[in-house]
DNA sequence: TTTCCACCGGAAAATGAGGTCC
DNA sequence: GGACCTCATTTTCCGGTGGAAA
């Protein structure tokens, strides 16, 4: 049976039509060798950059925008292409990209910072302070500028306040021996209010705003990669129209076109269709939201499995109704105990129910019945009963449990 | 206006696993 | 090998919350 599937698998890969010719373009990694509508911003960041070639102390520079309104590409991009022009040659710099969110802790963006430059820092054992200090220090041996970018900068400053970019900022007027230039990136303007007036007047010398696109320009932008991904009059008009105008509703997001229509072709090419057609794109919106939710549930930790898992059985009784946290929490160390594993505390599952709530799997809401009943939450599934069966299922300990349950 | 209920969630500490340094 | 470090996860403690009832 399962050999019949892989042959058709197979024949339609090797027989099957043609649909692209390089889809790696389509993935958000990818610079491209253009970026439409954003000639303004690449001028006025390659702008500042060229004070580094000349060895000129420059500001420092803030870069703001809705997610993907091309902000890291363009870093990205300009940053290529000025290393391209600068190696091996006497007006090269040095350039540490760190993308806070992925980086996770202060430590570990000061390591990435040195990883970029050649420095090898170990992954524990030091303080920050430590690490911070031999970067520094490195940076001051070799003599080169540095240029540092801090992509989703708001992420660090959230969570660990501003000491690390008090420290970086400063560098440019303590140290006569380092000149550095830090550019910020972030899609959110509230993390200002965390910063320093110090940190913040530094930071914020400079801005680019980036402005979300609109359905036109994310049509034109969907047309130039169209015609690098797949092959000549594969993908429909009508195809790229409906995938610019979904993105362009939502927040002008050319990230999110891009998928859409990489989605499509894919799901284009498993239909064995030579084609890309308006239908195509709109499977392709529904399939990405459920791919979304399953891979979310898929890398949660084993509790919030087990929670997912004890809302799951009672909302199969009542599957409308909502449920009050204590009585989910019973069920909840009920399954665990079945499950051969120690309940964690109420207080640990509370966060857990909150993250779940925040990821859009659960919905939670307080509910007050006053002297009588008290305050409490109250939840239920946030996504269909099946969505959440079908992604529990794909876990083998607790889909064991679905069915021991029922 | 005050009291009371039933959590809710912030803060700090504990834990344990990874590590460095001297 | 002992002191000290990061980091993620979890527990413990306890004050805060807000609306119905008194």
């Amino acid at each position: 049976m399962s050999d019949d599937i892989i042959d058709k698998i197979f024949e339609r890969a090797i027989k099957g039509p043609m649909i692209f010719k390089d889809k790696s373009v389509l993935f958000h990694d990818y610079i491209p060798k253009r970026l439409l509508f954003r000639e303004e911003q690449i001028s006025k960041l390659a702008q500042h950059l060229a004070s580094l070639i000349r060895r000129q102390r420059t500001s420092n520079l803030f870069i703001y925008g809705k997610p993907g309104t091309g902000k890291t590409a363009v870093t990205r991009y300009v940053i290529s292409r000025i290393l391209e022009k600068i190696k091996g040659t006497e007006y090269f710099f040095y350039v540490a990209y760190v993308n806070c969110r992925l980086a996770g802790t202060e430590y570990r963006v000061i390591r990435s910072m040195a990883e970029a430059i050649g420095l090898d820092l170990p992954f524990t054992g030091l303080s920050t302070e430590e690490a911070m200090g031999r970067f520094i220090d490195f940076v001051r041996d070799k003599g080169l500028p540095i240029l540092i970018v801090l992509d989703e900068i708001d992420a660090l400053v959230m969570r660990y306040g501003d000491k690390l970019l008090y420290i970086l900022t400063r560098l440019n007027y303590e140290d006569q021996k380092i000149l550095s230039m830090i550019i910020g990136i972030s899609n959110d303007l509230r993390f200002k209010e965390y910063l320093d007036p110090r940190v913040l007047s530094s930071l914020s010398e400079e801005e680019i705003i980036f402005k979300p696109y609109t359905s036109i320009e994310l049509e034109q932008i969907l047309w130039d990669r169209v015609s690098l991904a797949f092959y000549d009059g594969v993908v429909s008009e009508a195809a790229v129209k409906l995938a610019a105008a979904i993105s362009g509703s939502e927040n002008g997001d050319a990230r999110k076109a891009l998928d859409l229509i990489r989605v499509a072709g894919e799901i284009a090419e498993s239909e064995c269709s030579d084609r890309v057609l308006e239908e195509h794109v709109k499977k392709a919106y529904a399939s990405i939201d459920r791919e979304r939710v399953s891979e979310v549930i898929r890398t949660l930790p084993l509790h919030s499995k087990l929670i997912l898992t004890a809302l799951y059985l009672i909302s199969l009784k009542s599957p409308e109704s909502r449920i009050k946290s204590s009585n989910l929490y019973n069920k909840y160390v009920l399954i665990t105990r079945q499950f051969g594993d120690e309940p964690l505390s109420s207080r640990r599952f509370y966060g857990l129910l909150t993250e779940l709530s925040l990821l859009g799997v659960v919905d939670k809401k307080i509910t007050n019945y006053g002297r009588r009943g008290g305050r409490f939450s109250t939840v239920k599934l946030g996504i269909p009963l099946n969505m959440l069966e079908k992604a529990l299922s794909n876990d083998p300990l607790i889909s064991d449990l679905l069915l021991n349950e029922i």
